[in-house]
DNA sequence: CTTAACCTTGACGTAGGCGTTAAGCCGCGC
DNA sequence: GCGCGGCTTAACGCCTACGTCAAGGTTAAG
């Protein structure tokens, strides 16, 4: 029973907000990356601010991190069992459970973590490797210039 | 001509030692990421080191900055102009011409550099995000095993 | 009650990046 | 000189991540 003050938003203007097109979302419901939202009674669907910010989500790590929607798929799940035990904080005594399933978050994040370092380090790298170039660059540019000052253009 | 020495390499080695497979270097070949090897007599193709480097180089460009091998094209083709521009020093005075290859390859790798720079920027923000939750998630477990210790498991 | 804008579910299409045969040469050790 | 592993081209296949109709239902405004 989502609040019904917060849900509120249609497909469209999810879309417009993202910029993602509709078939998109669809495509991302289907492949369970965003959990079914309620619908009106006409069959539309219906939005809530947590489903933006979580097609944002996604989005972020298919641009970032170039991993396939069926690892990001994994990804989000692991937060969605989050949020549970965020939410059922203390229900019944199965701490148990609660313990296996933080351990699971825990691995998830930490394995996001690890590709996520290794990827800046290796990007901070290239990026030194550009700017080098770019000096090189310009060095070789000040030296055609020099080359044309004493070679004058249309000697007469 | 390329040094008889130095193209040794059958394309299985390349493979190998690439970790990519024989149809991807040949695939590459017809998209124009590489160029087409010297062959054999037989038409085996023969590689050089260069070639292993620039199939590494363009595997890092698809992995950390996951765009098109059509991009990562204009991308080595620009690199491919400066070795020109460097073998080449001074052949006559076509001085106008070198510069604007040295203008369009500045142009290529500022593009490269500036999308480094702002993926690198996102994904420090990504990895300190993912370290804050870390170490929520260890206050969560430490939490979890004080509750445990309050309220035994198995009590009498 | 009509109409325009928005939405629904299929279902087929597509571009990129290779995988996978198939059918047949090449090279080299014995 | 033959046999086997490595290589060749050609052609079709496949998966991902959507795009693009098509045919029709829904909503809100007037």
């Amino acid at each position: 029973m989502p609040d019904p003050d917060e849900a509120y938003l249609q497909i469209g203007e999810v879309a417009e907000r993202t910029g993602v097109t509709q078939r998109t979302l669809r495509f991302y419901e289907e492949k369970g990356l965003l959990r079914p939202p309620t619908r009106m009674d006409g069959g539309f669907r219906l939005y809530s601010e947590q489903d933006v910010k979580r097609v944002e989500h996604i989005r972020r790590l298919q641009d970032l991190l170039g991993v396939a929607l069926a690892e990001i798929k994994e990804m989000v799940d692991a937060e969605e069992v989050l949020r549970e035990l965020r939410a059922q904080y203390r229900p019944d005594s199965a701490i148990d459970e609660k313990r296996r399933q933080l351990e699971r978050a825990i691995d998830v994040v930490q394995g996001q973590y690890s590709i996520v370092k290794q990827k800046t380090e290796q990007m901070e790298e290239m990026k030194a490797q550009l700017k080098e170039r770019l000096k090189t660059f310009d060095r070789w540019m000040k030296e055609l210039n020099e080359l044309e000052a004493k070679e004058p253009v249309a000697p007469a």
